[in-house]
DNA sequence: ATTTATGATACTTTCGAAAGTTTGGCAATC
DNA sequence: GATTGCCAAACTTTCGAAAGTATCATAAAT
């Protein structure tokens, strides 16, 4: 494989963020810092709050069945992989995708559900990281599940707070952990 | 010039909404629609009224300085284009959106200044559309005068009041000039 | 007559090599 | 001894051509 391949994918991972270029200098992993993660959650609970009390003043019974459906399924798979517990599960966090997705994905814009998606992809090398120091310590079915209820129940306030504090609890842990950093 | 930097070139405007990319098909001009623009300006006031006031919180003297000199130049500048009316002044764009930076680059976060920057361009393409249809409708100086007043008033409400409909305004002369499209 | 194959053309992507930059070490100079 | 200038090595970017794909028109078959 030669390079004109691999710079089209390192532009791409440039443009959500999770690289940096510089010309002459080539490219470079992006880096990860304590300010950048809270820039980023807080942003990320903006416009996911958004959105999702967008959805629920739009969405409709399919809307909720999706959230039920996606749900139901993360809940019947294991967090950690099976082999390796320091290990994303690949197919839980694709769930985890979904569900994240299914809550707000009737918000009428595609532009933020667009900027929700880079925001994610910036935030799993975060969460990459925290998913150690949260074993055991965490539930994270209860806090779906808490969301999910509260959203079909069209409490926007309760599903939104639930929602940040859930985005909130990874950024914690990991600013405890690395204080210094 | 050969076909890489083109093609790097190409996809940074795929990056910033500018241009679409489908494989094997190449890269097109994206396509405006009433829909986007609609999306466009509701996020686009949505991110720069929760920066506005957040600078309005943390903005310091020289933050006031800043709005104050940008809009002391911008009101020196014609907007149109002396040789050709119907063209974009570029000097005046430059220092317009430098005039609409210094308003909300106190917000605190460097990924919501940077999604302004793009919606910004992606709007950019619209209001080069609008431009002829505003001349003698709309004095955009008052405008900026307006908000630029608020602003260092600390009247969050009212400057923010003043952002949204200045954005709206141009989307409202294109939608309705446009209303079939 | 309509549908389905075939092939030529134009276009997109990838390749391997050439050209251009940065970096770090070594020597010459102040 | 510290500073500056120069060279070589490693890396990044760009190039022109080759390989790979889509598109459209023409011909064959149902």
């Amino acid at each position: 494989m030669s390079v004109s391949p691999v710079r089209e994918a390192l532009a791409r991972l440039v443009a959500t963020g999770l690289a940096t270029a510089e010309h002459n200098l080539g490219y470079r992993v992006a880096p990860l810092s304590a300010p950048d993660l809270e820039d980023l959650v807080g942003t990320r609970i903006r416009e996911e709050s958004w959105a999702l009390q967008r959805s629920i003043e739009n969405g409709d019974e399919i809307w909720e069945g999706q959230i039920l459906s996606s749900l139901h399924v993360l809940e019947r798979l294991p967090r950690e992989n099976p082999q390796e517990p320091t290990l994303y599960n690949e197919q839980w966090e694709s769930r985890h995708c979904d569900f994240h997705n299914a809550l707000i994905c009737e918000c009428g814009s595609k532009l933020t559900l667009g900027y929700c998606e880079t925001l994610r992809d910036q935030n799993d090398r975060y969460r990459r990281l925290a998913l150690v120091l949260e074993i055991g310590k965490r539930n994270a079915a209860n806090e779906h599940r808490e969301i999910a209820e509260a959203a079909i129940q069209r409490d926007a306030p309760r599903a939104i707070e639930a929602l940040a504090s859930h985005y909130a609890m990874t950024a914690q842990f990991l600013l405890e952990t690395y204080a210094d950093d």
